[in-house]
DNA sequence: GATGAATGAGTGTTCATTCAT
DNA sequence: GATGAATGAACACTCATTCAT
């Protein structure tokens, strides 16, 4: 890994943790195994670090909406039988890809102590968690009602309950504490069980 | 209000906009009108301010959920003949006197960002956003289902469903940029849809 | 003891072991057990602490003197037979009510480390430990030089020895670490040892 | 000198003067002519600035004693006729590599002042004014004696006497006051004097 | 790419002291 | 006699940053 790419990453794991001001340059430093003086060769000031961040962290997660967007419209292109495949495609996708992603999960919880005083953090937390999260499963059971496998009028509501089980499920398990093995599985286990009663049962 | 009082409402109100951390103890008390030394006239040191706001909101919801334990089996005793009233009364009680309460509000604020590095935050946090309301709300609908409202197998999966449908709105609306009458509304109008559409319609 | 002799006595135990500077208001108080506020109503200030510990031990070190000068006239006076007696009596009255005496100790090694920065308590601290036991001294040996006791020409040197001693070993153990009975008891036997070697055999 | 060495050499001379806790960052600094930040460069934090003199204290009687080591067993291995002139030379060599030596002197102050509460300073301070000195002192004589310049017997008090004066007079002219070039010349015609009587006469 | 040396501004905290009660 | 509340100045120490090498 490039020294400006340490940085980067040991700066993620302390902003994530205490919050960016309460981490410094020092600490980085150290952690790196660089002088202080040696970080501003690779970043402007500690501003530029934060930024980069945000900046890898969109672009990620642009790459991540796009690979979404392709499954969610690939199977009806490709004339598969089973549309609800591609709902368990996002979802295992989006579970694995971002929120069990370490980087994106240091993401969401540097956005989550950020958003109280940095207002496009804060747009970027809303999007991320709630705006995008929704859109995404509405185009998927939109689909789904579109082949004739649910009802149109039960989209809303059945898209309101899922994403606010999984986002509770989120808050609960994989932004709270450290992000466990066991915080994982607990989070499968409960999303599982959800799907199962509401889907199958 | 004394200046003791003073103090821990200045800090409460920096603490969960920038963390605890980033807020200097010349912060505070340019704020509240005194010099620094005088804040330690009043606390021990930074931390004392933090401990004392936490043991400050630790009573508080003391009090709080030995008063919803009080409404909660109140009517039963008086004979009251519909017991969903005490539904709603927990409920909206819960949300003035706890969600939309500003200490309150600012308290989770604080914990939100501090649980990251501060174990007993951690818990507290756990406790207060998960675990209780969980706890609360199992204890209306058991009693609902014992007076034949709901069936009791249904119990489980209703009070999870609201559960997580009231958590994730919490996050979305409550603990999300400031706190303002706008949001208070919205978070109002889809709780009420939420509950109109599930136990009325 | 009345809380103005309470302070004098804290202050002193401290001043001795850390200095003057070193000590604050704060610890005096908080070990006498009273407000640092209190403090101000028994002494101008903080220096009103020291000169009045500097005023008491000259007081008492006066009194010291008067009474040796008494011890080293009255034999003669009375017409005793054997003079060395008083040589005996003196130096084991310097030892105990000032050598050994706590207030004097203390006093001491407060002189010996402020004697560098305050040109008062240098002088008085030459003056104490250097000055006047050579004097004593020379006065009891002149005497017994007067008495026939030892030749009047041997007088300087024998002072200047036994002086020269006592004053290594008060250093050496009465003015280094605490006084403890262990050191105590080493400083009167090198004393000792040093006497019957001198003047006996 | 380098900045370092000119930190180190100004809180010396404050030190010894005033004790270590009275002694501020900002007073070095000043002197010195750097800011307060620049210290931090070169010292880890105050009780640094201590640890380090000490250390080169300890290092130069280290080499001061290797050199008294030389010079007491040359003159015997190279077969000089007369042994008492490695007694001068080594009481003139420490009295001017050691106890006239700004650095050594001004350690001692400091050494004086900060034992009372430092007891690794203590054990150095009582090795460095009392341990040592006394053992260099029966080296020289133990070889006088087997060179039959003094009786075997005797040695033991001559080292008492000799060791025991020039102690009180190194507390008396040396750690007194300012180390001024009259202190160090009373201090050079008592010791001589001694030796003239003691020795020669 | 990296570092040694420096700095001004700021950190949490303690200092001796005052004064009304 | 004693205290609660306050303060300005100082404390040791850390901050992000610069710049010549």
């Amino acid at each position: 890994m490039s020294t400006r790419d340490k940085i980067m990453d040991v700066a993620l794991n302390m902003f994530s943790e205490r919050g960016y001001e309460a981490v410094s340059i020092r600490d980085i430093c150290g952690e790196v195994g660089i002088k202080e003086s040696t970080l501003y060769y690779h970043f402007k000031n500690k501003k530029d670090i934060l930024d980069s961040l945000i900046e890898k962290f969109r672009s990620h997660i642009d790459g991540l909406l796009l690979h979404v967007d392709e499954i969610t419209e690939k199977p009806a292109k490709k004339g598969k039988k089973s549309d609800d495949i591609s709902l368990q495609m996002v979802d295992s996708y989006m579970i694995d890809s971002y929120l069990f992603d370490p980087f994106c999960n240091l993401m969401l919880r540097l956005m989550m102590i950020e958003q109280f005083h940095n207002e496009e953090i804060r747009a970027l937390y809303e999007k991320t968690l709630f705006t995008d999260p929704y859109e995404i499963q509405m185009n998927v059971f939109r689909k789904l009602a579109k082949a004739g496998a649910i009802p149109e009028k039960d989209v809303e509501w059945i898209v309101k309950e899922t994403h606010s089980y999984m986002t509770m499920l989120t808050f609960k398990y994989l932004l709270n504490g450290d992000l466990t093995e066991k915080r994982k599985k607990a989070y499968y286990k409960e999303v599982h069980d959800f799907m199962a009663r509401r889907f199958i049962a």
